[in-house]
RNA sequence: GCGGGCGUGGCGGAACCGGUAGACGCAACGGACUUAAAAUCCGUUGAGGGCAACCUCGUGCGGGUUCAAGUCCCGCCGCCCGCACCA
């Protein structure tokens, strides 16, 4: 028998695929619809093995949906768009252009080897023109529904190479490439403005719209977005308290002297007092609070730096000022964020307390406030706030409870180290006093709001997306600005802006090379024709990605979407791809599922009715005596001991981590399918860990999958057109032939449950032990294989069977002969995960078509039904023997069955039987004592 | 710090809703074939004891609930992920 040799056969079949157009979406309206897709490609020029892992996910899922009767949508295509390419044509002087449909050209050969079941007629690439012209119709759509807003904003603006950088791009305050200091710059930039959708985005994470999400994501995302509900509360400045400016304020006690500002009470609704010391114009201050219940504990009020308050204050005050600006150098990292302390200045400055007459709060600009959230303004609770009283005890302010623990006394209850954050009952707050903590927060919000002093008001962490990139590589932004009009949206009979082309030098030049090209630049304003400028500023590559899935189901030349196609495909049925994009793209691509169903493009509500979030691809790192990273190709493990492959020198293996070209530990798809062929691969990364998980990638695992694909083939060939012989139906079934029909429509019923469910790994489980099934039985059965192992297989020494089950008659080997209907349903189960092997068997054993059009098998229900049960028996919870018995036996027989059994009497000896427990179809229990 | 998740053989991992712990794979060991090796095939493999039938222990640690706990509850320990001064 002929080695089964993958380089030969696995070209053959794709070549078929492609011959027969085996993967184009038809336009068979009359099936259920499935559309699988994977987060598609950067194109950055090689495949590596986490997309072969991605793909050979979606691929199993489409090739078994397709067998099950779906018409099955599942495209590819590339993310073409951004900065890697600027960096290669920087380093190498190709165009990013060139470079990039260099790189496509190059994975897409990649990818076909893998023998993925896709759409290729559907491909594009996000810088297509093709593409990106749409994109720009649907920011002037969103512009128009007033989803669009251009504002400025503080970016992290690199000097040296003239451009912003994303926070990941900011190493320790230094621009990742240039090393110069990284600067905060105020620049105008256009928005997209996700926050008007942050109530629907929060909702759907809820409300059943997403049931078909991971927990995990839809708990970042609502995290992410962050929603508090809480009150703006305004406090008005008190006049004449300049004098104790910078003294730490004392003890609300020790204020109750005459109090200047009693007098100031407003006397009714648009009395203003006017504070002499604040800067012109500021009269109050508004601050965001979640916890208006704990107003009466209220010791200071604070003011981020960038408030318009403090920023006020330091036009005059240079020692404000100065506080500000080392505010401002305080690293945004994580590190620092954690040592730095709590420090604040004080302001020539008191507010009034809204409930308390006479209660003057300190006014401070504290570095732990943020401009971004809220109103950038806080009042402080030292007794309930962490933060709040880490300041109150460095300046000395007042912790004054208002919320009582239950059971705590209140005149023994103090704060001590820690603030009281838990629930309780109010007090030392005159009309809350005895309130729950949630019924205050309602009273004293309507106690606010009827004194005109503020109002209840919702929060988001969630801002509006920046889209601007001072970037070449990207789809143009379609606006111009013209001194006289304004900003005014590009006309769409003037789309696509196309982006210039510029030579490849133009990248050595820091900055964005359309700054450049004045001649690109300069246009007339389309209003007034008068002199005006392009935007120059690129859309951030997500934008290209928060769209791209529906163009795949219903792209066309003169549209963005087709309706009726996008509304037959869309949601995305099932979404797959890493948990990294958990935020960022996933909210990204809801929002503009949001705006684009705003401006008519389609009816859904929400892109991916079931995401999958896969792990890693991981490999053992490995380092030589100086530390140097090296290849896994270049090192020989043996027994646990890793050496050079070239000098033999000792090397250190590292740990397991993500396959990573900065630590080398890599493996290219290329050369492993050269070496076991695609569908090796495809079965082993599929079947070790749950899909879930980091899989470990090892040559021994690839090297087993390898063998199980020989191992198919050996027991396949031998039944050479077995699906076409006529079978001899007079001949009574051998009990060998019953025991393979039922592991036959067991592994059918197992596989199908576990595909559906995404455990692959139990999928392929439960094939190698179908395998092995067929393979014992192959030796015995009425229909012999020719080769198959010589020795008498030891299963089928068992006892006979009491009650076999009547063969059926009828098609395609069912019922009679047990072994072809095994083969075909072998083939068939194997085939969405090794789809070139299963073609080669499908075709050898003489099935009709290919198998990837072959209908999926079905579990016959009688054949998963056991007449004999075996029930384990355990005597006081200890497993003494099992017992065989009748699927329809009755509890009182079971009981005496296992009182009967050998171990199990025993163990009763001498003991009195107090109870048995008898679980139908589990177990059986006996308590003796 | 806050939120979420996870701890099972030498390894990756199975174990439905509380019901025979360790499926399946890898590695290792023994055997067959071979001049030999590779490949392939057969077998063994949680730990300890016993010639054996079998017995004892065993799912991070300590308690608890239950006829029965890897699974449920309480308290620890460890690891991973996300967020991070969000008022």
């Amino acid at each position: 028998m002929a080695r089964y040799n993958p380089k030969e056969i696995e070209p053959k079949w794709r070549q078929r695929w492609d011959d027969e157009k085996a993967f184009l979406t038809s336009a068979d309206r009359a099936r259920p619809k499935y559309y699988v897709l994977e987060m598609f490609p950067y194109p950055s020029g090689r495949i590596h093995l986490g997309h072969v892992r991605n793909y050979a996910m979606g691929d199993v899922i489409a090739r078994f949906k397709r067998a099950r009767g779906f018409n099955v949508l599942h495209p590819m295509g590339w993310d073409a768009f951004g900065l890697p390419a600027e960096n290669a044509a920087m380093q190498t002087g190709s165009h990013p252009r060139d470079w990039t449909y260099a790189n496509i050209e190059a994975m897409r050969r990649e990818l076909k080897q893998i023998g993925l079941a896709i759409d290729w007629s559907r491909e594009f690439a996000t810088c297509d023109v093709g593409y990106y012209r749409w994109q720009q119709k649907l920011f002037l759509d969103f512009w128009q529904a007033g989803l669009v807003e251009r504002r400025e904003s503080y970016v992290n603006w690199d000097p040296v190479d003239r451009t912003v950088l994303a926070n990941e791009q900011v190493i320790d305050g230094k621009g990742w490439r240039s090393g110069a200091t990284v600067e905060r710059k105020k620049l105008s930039q256009w928005f997209l403005k996700i926050t008007d959708k942050a109530e629907d985005l929060l909702a759907a994470l809820d409300d059943g719209r997403l049931k078909g999400w991971p927990d995990n994501v839809r708990l970042m995302q609502r995290n992410w977005i962050g929603k508090s509900k809480g009150a703006v509360v305004r406090f008005r400045f008190a006049d004449g308290t300049s004098a104790r400016a910078n003294s730490p304020s004392p003890h609300p006690e020790e204020q109750k002297a005459p109090s200047p500002f009693e007098t100031l009470r407003p006397q009714g609704e648009g009395a203003f007092c006017v504070s002499k010391d604040a800067p012109d114009g500021f009269r109050d201050v508004e601050i965001y609070t979640t916890r208006p219940d704990t107003l009466f504990g209220a010791s200071f009020i604070a003011v981020a730096p960038d408030h318009p308050l403090a920023q006020g204050f330091a036009k005059t005050d240079a020692k404000a000022a100065a506080f500000i600006a080392e505010c401002q150098k305080t690293g945004t990292s994580q590190e620092a964020i954690d040592k730095a302390e709590k420090k604040g200045f004080r302001l020539p400055l008191n507010a009034e307390h809204p409930f308390i007459d006479g209660r003057a709060l300190p006014v401070y600009i504290a570095n732990f406030i943020l401009m971004g959230y809220g109103t950038g303004a806080i009042f402080g609770c030292p007794a309930h706030d962490a933060r709040d009283l880490d300041f109150a005890r460095k300046y000395g302010l007042a912790v004054i409870p208002v919320v009582l623990p239950p059971g705590e006394d209140a005149a023994s209850f103090a704060i001590g180290d820690e603030p009281y954050l838990g629930p309780g009952t109010l007090y030392n707050s005159e009309f809350l006093d005895g309130l729950s903590v949630d019924d205050a927060i309602d009273a004293a919000v309507r106690k606010i709001e009827s004194m005109g002093a503020g109002r209840a008001a919702t929060q988001f962490r969630l801002r509006d997306w920046g889209v601007s990139r001072q970037r070449y590589w990207g789809c143009p932004i379609p606006a111009i600005h013209c001194e006289k009009c304004g900003v005014v949206p590009v006309p769409e009979k003037d789309l696509p802006i196309i982006l210039p082309e510029v030579p490849a030098s133009a990248f050595r030049t820091p900055g964005n090379p359309l700054d450049r090209m004045p001649e690109w630049r300069n246009v007339p304003c389309p209003e007034c024709r008068g002199h005006a400028e392009r935007e120059t500023d690129t859309f951030d590559t997500f934008v290209d990605s928060s769209w791209y899935f529906a163009r795949f189901a219903a792209a066309r030349e003169d549209r963005p979407l087709d309706r009726a196609d996008a509304d037959y495909w869309l949601p995305v049925d099932q979404y797959i791809g890493g948990v990294e994009h958990a935020i960022l793209h996933l909210l990204y691509a809801r929002f503009f599922i949001r705006g684009m169903k705003d401006t008519g493009h389609l009816s859904v509500e929400e892109p991916f009715a079931n995401l999958f979030t896969q792990g890693m691809v991981t490999h053992a790192t490995y380092r030589d005596d100086e530390g140097q990273w090296l290849l896994p190709e270049d090192v020989i493990v043996e027994a646990g001991k890793a050496t050079r492959a070239d000098t033999g020198e000792a090397v250190t293996i590292g740990p397991i981590e993500k396959m990573s070209k900065s630590k080398k530990n890599v493996v290219s798809p290329d050369e492993i399918v050269s070496k076991y062929g695609a569908d090796a691969i495809r079965w082993f990364i599929l079947s070790d860990s749950p899909p879930e998980r980091d899989v470990e990638w090892t040559d021994a695992g690839c090297n087993g999958a390898w063998k199980l694909v020989a191992r198919i083939w050996e027991t396949v060939e031998p039944a050479k057109g077995a699906l076409m012989k006529a079978h001899d139906l007079s001949r009574a079934p051998a009990d060998a032939d019953i025991e393979l029909r039922r592991a036959t429509h067991g592994a059918i019923a197992a596989v199908t449950e576990d595909i559906e469910n995404f455990r692959f790994n139990k999928a392929i489980a439960r094939i190698y032990e179908f395998l092995t099934a067929i393979r014992k039985a192959a030796g015995v059965s009425s229909l012999s294989l020719q080769g198959a192992s010589p020795q008498e297989p030891r299963s089928l020494n068992r006892p006979p069977h009491p009650d076999p089950l009547p063969p059926k008659t009828g098609g395609e080997g069912e019922g009679t002969w047990a072994l072809p209907e095994a083969l075909s349903a072998l083939v068939r189960l194997i085939a969405p995960f090794t789809p070139h092997l299963a073609e080669e068997c499908w075709e050898t054993l003489g099935g009709e078509g290919l198998v990837c059009n072959a209908p999926w098998p079905e579990a016959d229900p009688a054949l998963l039904q056991k007449e004999t049960l075996i029930l384990p028996v355990q005597v006081n919870g200890k497993r003494r023997g099992e017992i065989s018995v009748a699927a329809s036996a009755e509890t009182r027989a079971i009981e005496s069955a296992a009182l009967s059994e050998a171990g199990v009497k025993r163990h009763i000896e001498g003991l009195t039987v107090r109870k048995i427990v008898v679980v139908p179809g589990r177990i059986v229990n006996i308590v003796a004592s």
